[in-house]
DNA sequence: GTGAAAGCGCTAACAT
DNA sequence: ATGTTAGCGCTTTCAC
């Protein structure tokens, strides 16, 4: 049989060896490949292992070496399109590098975060991949510091934690996105994003503020509505702005969730993108390319990002220093775009 | 300290009985709550772990107790966000109950899908969760009978396995929508999705099949494509099958991939779904409900799937006897039915 | 080239 | 109530 088992006892090294009648040691050492192993030895074994179905036990292993092969992956919503894409590049890098991935949701939460990198600690994962709730909670970065393994961080800016990280360039594709607006004579742009503990947001407020500074014209401080990723928060600010008069006549969305709650909001107001208003999307849904109208937006590669990760996580676990990739981000105009004035 | 090392060395239960002064096993009884401990040893034990932060190894308890709380996830494609739903609701009950989840990509292969299985038997999890790639492959099936752990099956059927499983009513949803469609006044109904060997495919099909059976109409065979649930296969046929004259006036498509592939496929032609044909999408995407035309849909609660898959599993690892969960499906009537004729 | 034995960190007998 | 010891399955000295 080939099951590692049989009548339900786990078949182990010491099986193997009492079959072919040989030292413990030899068995390991035939099979962890060591040099000295006669042809004889290795016959011997290997008819052993082949009858009786053995296969090494990875948690034996893991304790032994001191290394389990498993990396956490610790993501606020693996139901965000985006972080999916990345998770999926993400999981089959390390596969392919034999690691295996522990995913853990933070649901948005730094209690529920923090818990899940101790419990990864205790897993004795080699290393984490982490999309943070936030940079600016002190609990957060102690129980990082407390980690002592190698970390990445997705989009996330933090100082003095030795971690490599996975950088998006948002400035470039947000400035280039708002500065078309503003070329199409839009004054009043709205902007509805998550908060600014977040690097994400911190660097395409920097390519909003600086296209409107760049043209000479004052930032819109007013339309910026910067709580929450999630659809919820959009839903409510873009509500709100629209009610206004005068209202906005363009609209960034910065984020999955975000853009989400915004079309619902123009949804339920009767508004039509493209036409009523102008829209950029920041991070594209999976379906935006038959979307009616074409959706103008501002491109990330997830996959790269996900491989990306894996890579500096490699890379650190090969004992090299951390460091730092980035992602580029390309705006397109569609559609959407049009109208609104 | 609180990290569990001091001078990059790990803190185990022998250094905190040593600080303690006391043997390992007291130190091991008061932190697993054995009744038989003195309030002095309780007290002297919690200083020492408190004061040199040690925190058990979760992999020597696992390699103890024969149990790692662990639990693999293997899915075709975390992407799909119908999935990334069932895994987040099953991720977060999972955590809840104190298991983690190991995260595996099959990439709709049955290779990889069966050195997944093989590794999480390796990794000693304690169960197995699933969504298989096909159910008719002989080679799956010995794999899953040596993993002799609890498995659940995500919308499969299998015999003799003596797994659990989360089961789909696809066939209410799918036979009202086509229903539907019959007393609108199409014959020609073309129906694009995976392949049969998964119940999915059968029990959709079963629902089609009936409708027209039930309205005294032929059931429009030439006009089913079954052969894979990815966007790529679902362009390609929708394509072929709108190419043709007379063409289909409706369409149904089966799965989150098939959907979009389909839809791709209508933008490209510039066919306008509740217009120049019927559409029924089987699955929601997540932004659905800002589509423009609303999209008629056969709904299902991916939340409710991987709450009932975590369930089916806790209970399994209770030592329950392996059951069923039926998840109900429900047709929506919006605009994109409306046309084609 | 092979075997015997120690030990990774922990828990559960078994003593006392 | 507490200490001593064996052992989970494995790898790696250390002898020979």
């Amino acid at each position: 049989m080939s099951s590692g088992e049989m009548d339900g006892e786990q078949v182990t090294i010491r099986h193997v060896a009492a079959r072919a009648g040989v030292a413990l040691s030899s068995v390991s050492r035939t099979l962890t490949g060591h040099p000295d192993v006669s042809p004889a030895m290795r016959q011997k074994v290997e008819e052993a292992v082949e009858a009786l179905g053995y296969e090494p036990d990875l948690l034996a292993q893991s304790l032994r070496s001191g290394t389990t092969r498993t990396i956490g992956f610790i993501i606020r919503d693996i139901a965000n399109p985006l972080f999916a894409l990345v998770a999926r590049a993400c999981e089959q890098e390390l596969r392919r590098n034999g690691y295996s991935m522990i995913l853990m949701n933070s649901d948005g939460s730094v209690e529920t975060e923090s818990k899940n990198l101790l419990l990864l600690r205790r897993r004795r994962v080699d290393g984490v991949i982490a999309s943070l709730v936030a940079e600016d909670s002190p609990y957060i970065k102690k129980t990082i510091l407390s980690l002592r393994r190698p970390l990445v961080l997705l989009d996330r800016e933090m100082k003095d934690l030795n971690a490599s990280a996975v950088i998006t360039d948002h400035y470039t594709g947000v400035y280039d996105a708002t500065a078309h607006l503003i070329k199409m004579g839009h004054e009043e742009v709205a902007f509805v994003t998550g908060a600014e503990n977040v690097y994400t947001t911190r660097d395409r407020l920097r390519g909003f503020r600086a296209a409107f500074q760049d043209a000479g014209r004052p930032v819109p401080e007013k339309w910026m509505a910067l709580g929450g990723f999630d659809a919820e928060y959009a839903l409510i600010h873009t509500r709100n702005f629209l009610a206004k008069t005068p209202r906005p006549t363009a609209l960034i969305t910065g984020g999955i969730g975000s853009t989400a709650g915004a079309l619902r909001a123009l949804n339920e107001l009767g508004l039509q993108i493209g036409k009523d208003i102008a829209f950029v999307a920041i991070d594209e849904w999976p379906l935006f390319d038959v979307f009616t109208p074409p959706i103008s937006s501002v491109y990330r590669d997830a996959k790269a990002m996900g491989g990306e990760a894996a890579h500096l996580m490699l890379e650190m676990l090969n004992g090299k220093e951390p460091s730092e990739s980035i992602i580029e981000t390309k705006f397109t105009v569609r559609t959407s775009t049009d109208g609104g004035l």
